[in-house]
DNA sequence: TGACAATGTTACCGATCGGTACGTATACAT
DNA sequence: ATGTATACGTACCGATCGGTAACATTGTCA
């Protein structure tokens, strides 16, 4: 029989049993720290200090440290399509405005001080095993980022549509990760200017 | 009265003071296992047994684990560029044929199985504070890439070279990180080409 | 009031972490 | 042969790693 870790902390749906609070108060602690410092740089033992619990409560709602790592990565995956079918809601219809206004938002994004980057790159770079858990969701996620993009990139009307998705994929993850590198005034402020000349290069005359 | 740690192994000249043999197998191995694995995933213990030496030796060569790996990232460094040095000398004064054989050359690296992206960007990813030994290197190394890139868009004769130089970094960031996210068949494989597209985009007509 | 589930408390485990004190072997010059 | 320096090895350090056993406490709902 399976046990009851792990849960994916239901969403409170009226007075059906609610999730502990331990494992809330855990899992944004480590959201936190493993997103701003990295998983490998955070201890068990930090966690559950800031998050004011104690070990055994950790052990009680999350398998292990590395499901955990886990878990953060599918609050970032469920928080990362909100963010992008937000940007495609603003824009109905206009794959082109949708892409610009979510590339727009990450370049936004990378201009603060501290700027770490997307939670999945990161944590794919720390785990190269393809079998760790977390390098699990991050790979799915990355998947189904190139999906999309491609798939919009199709309905643009790009001459090579998986051509011109996979180009902006790698100027996105580019954005990620010289956003961190360079801080403020990098190049990632100019991703969605080279998003746009790269789009309409694309475009089927 | 600075001690002899943390020599950079100087290149035999002739019949100088040769470098202990001890400190070129440490960082050998390390170079190997922190390229591969990450930095934070190999303890010294490790990188001793492997090059078969004792702990003792590599605290005789290197200060500290921190600044092996900055020594491991300075070795990176020079043969990086290196690498960018015969792109450039393989077309002598044609800048767009220079930055295509380069990326050619990294959409190539990208498609093996278990591609680990560049040492320089994972180690920045690994260590987010900017003090820290590894990352400083790492970031002098994005800067210097970041000075090229411009300076080769405006020899090109770009529109508006440091927003084109961006773009190909951003792109080459891409490639590194998704050459290893997403391995064979993945969107580094179009590095080129999209770099192709945005440089023809981005000249003065 | 009783029962159950969730959390806390305390103490511990073996393994590994980065780093070091200190003795030994080898080579070379005198 | 003997001194001297340099390179190397054995054995160890305290701290931290991820993880657990056993038990006490609390809150809630029947």
């Amino acid at each position: 029989m399976p046990t009851d870790k792990n849960i994916e902390l239901t969403i409170s749906d009226g007075h059906a049993s609610a999730p502990p609070k331990a494992a809330k108060k855990i899992l944004d602690v480590a959201y936190d720290l493993f997103y701003r410092r990295g998983i490998r740089a955070i201890g068990v033992d930090e966690i559950v200090k800031r998050a004011g619990v104690t070990k055994p409560s950790l052990y009680r709602s999350f398998p292990s440290k590395d499901e955990l790592a886990a878990s953060y990565l599918r609050q970032y995956d469920r928080e990362y399509w909100e963010r992008f079918d937000e940007a495609v809601a603003a824009h109905p219809g206009d794959p082109r405005a949708q892409i610009k206004a979510f590339l727009t938002r990450i370049g936004k994004r990378t201009q603060v001080a501290d700027y770490r980057g997307c939670g999945m790159t990161n944590a794919a770079v720390e785990y190269p095993d393809h079998s760790h858990p977390a390098r699990v969701v991050s790979e799915a996620n990355k998947q189904e980022l190139r999906r999309r993009l491609r798939a919009m990139a199709a309905a643009m009307g790009a001459q090579d549509p998986d051509t011109l998705g996979d180009g902006l994929l790698l100027l996105i993850e580019g954005a990620y990760i010289s956003g961190q590198l360079f801080g403020l005034g990098g190049p990632a402020q100019a991703v969605a200017r080279n998003a746009d000349l790269l789009i309409e290069a694309s475009l089927k005359k």
